[in-house]
DNA sequence: AGTATTCTGTTGTCTATACAAGTTGTATAA
DNA sequence: TTATACAACTTGTATAGACAACAGAATACT
């Protein structure tokens, strides 16, 4: 085959991929409405837009990211799926109150008792970021078979009005983290960490719920009575990486505070 | 200004409203998407298309519902947000298993349990369909201030495997039903018999979640000892009707089957 | 026979455009 | 001053078409 074909060939193909992702990010091939997405959800949970505000318009939003109406439209839906936002017909779309302490569920009477004092409640790490095996993790129900060998380790407990609510112990698996455990958390927020620090967006979780009478662990720390009926939440979360997912057990005192969820 | 420019605006008008939503349906203005949606679960929920078998392609339901591939995927998308179907990139849209019995969530080991046995496991009513006044019901925090004023009153017993799992307590605003009371549920399924003789469509619910003791009644109907520990959950139902909300109370044991969410 | 390769049908992403319909502020008229 | 109407904004719904990417079946090759 002449060489000048072989040649022409490639300016074509130079030529016929003007997709908006590849200018945008040429080399993660992630979906434009998705790149929005995660370039908003920032915005919000690093408090660039105020919570409580209006996002902006659709066109604008247009204009900012160089794509069409129904892109953006896709990435602001997702948004409310996740509950980052809500929308209404000719308003425009509101930045929700933070949820991201608690993952992508809500505490009701969360954010009415922590707008007047501290936004996050209280966070104390019980037993800091370390390294298990997974034959050492007590719950392998929701954790794949074929999952990874090691977990980085959280134990933590989160108050409300100085009132201990929950006790939550995370597993997260050992893998493209590097330094993970030698440097403190983002704003205290996991969630945050990861997507700052690793690009890893987590958009969703599937858990199981319980009723269970607290043992003398988790009695003695949320102060309340042996037996105690409390939450048991056992949760995965999905993240924007394949095969990464997050796994968290919550031990939820719900006297005070009802958990509260949409859909 | 003259007549006959009147008369042409009149023509004009009449030429330029082509919308498809005025050919399925001119009267109710219920958006062509919503309306493919709606029709799209009346047939998974009747039987219409086999559970675990494929819908249609969208290619197809373009044609029967002379409609856009992008309208077609909104209802389609709605049916995931929903539960009814999952999607695979190059396959189709399959029809999830059934969990119409226990409205918008599902249990954990129900669909396994109930394949070999009954499919919708038993529901017992323990007091049937009466109309209860506002004043007389237990819990208000999720209904309206400006709420009506009658309600219908149902409580049911449900059971897997022959053991009661769950107690629930639905009240319905007593409005646009005429004959409810009168007439049996649908194959014994509220969302059912509301969708198909009153083409009122549950789409979505908001829930308080507690962990509380067992009562006496309670203890009783699920037989379990006094004070175990099992989930109570608040219920509101949003339905296609403006304004018209189900609300449901109801307690589950949880030691034999999670109750688990998607999201 | 077994393995690549191609083909076909599916869903995923994106553009460009148009009109519908709700919300809000402003200007006008009573 | 108080309604009313309008205009300018917003999001909602829908069309029409294009190419990308994945899955599985059919085909061709070894």
């Amino acid at each position: 085959m002449p060489f000048f074909i072989t040649n022409g060939i490639c300016v074509i193909l130079l030529w016929i991929r003007p997709y908006k992702t590849d200018i945008i990010d040429y080399f993660m091939k992630i979906p434009l409405y998705r790149q929005i997405q995660i370039n908003l959800k920032e915005k919000i949970t690093s408090g660039q837009y105020e919570e409580g505000g209006l996002l902006p318009s659709e066109n604008d939003l247009c204009g900012e990211f160089s794509a069409t109406r129904m892109t953006v439209r896709q990435a602001l839906n997702e948004l409310v799926k996740e509950g980052y936002i809500t929308r209404q017909h000719g308003k425009g779309s509101t930045i929700s109150a933070s949820r991201k302490s608690l993952g992508l569920l809500s505490l009701k009477g969360w954010t009415e008792v922590v707008i007047a004092s501290d936004r996050h409640g209280k966070t104390f790490v019980l037993e800091g970021p370390i390294i298990k095996k997974l034959e050492d993790i007590a719950f392998k129900p929701l954790i794949d078979a074929e999952s990874h060998e090691e977990f980085i380790f959280f134990k933590r407990l989160r108050s409300v009005e100085d009132s201990p609510m929950m006790v939550e112990q995370t597993y997260i698996p050992n893998e493209n983290l590097p330094n993970f455990t030698e440097e403190p958390l983002l704003e205290g927020s996991l969630f945050r960490t990861l997507l700052i620090r690793y690009h890893i967006d987590v958009q969703s979780m599937t858990q199981e719920v319980r009723a269970v009478g607290a043992n003398k662990e988790i009695a003695n720390l949320l102060k309340i009575k042996l037996k105690s009926p409390i939450l048991h939440l056992l949760r995965k979360y999905k993240t924007s990486v394949e095969g990464f997912y997050l796994y968290s057990s919550i031990y939820c005192n719900t006297e005070k505070f009802a958990i509260s969820s949409f859909n």
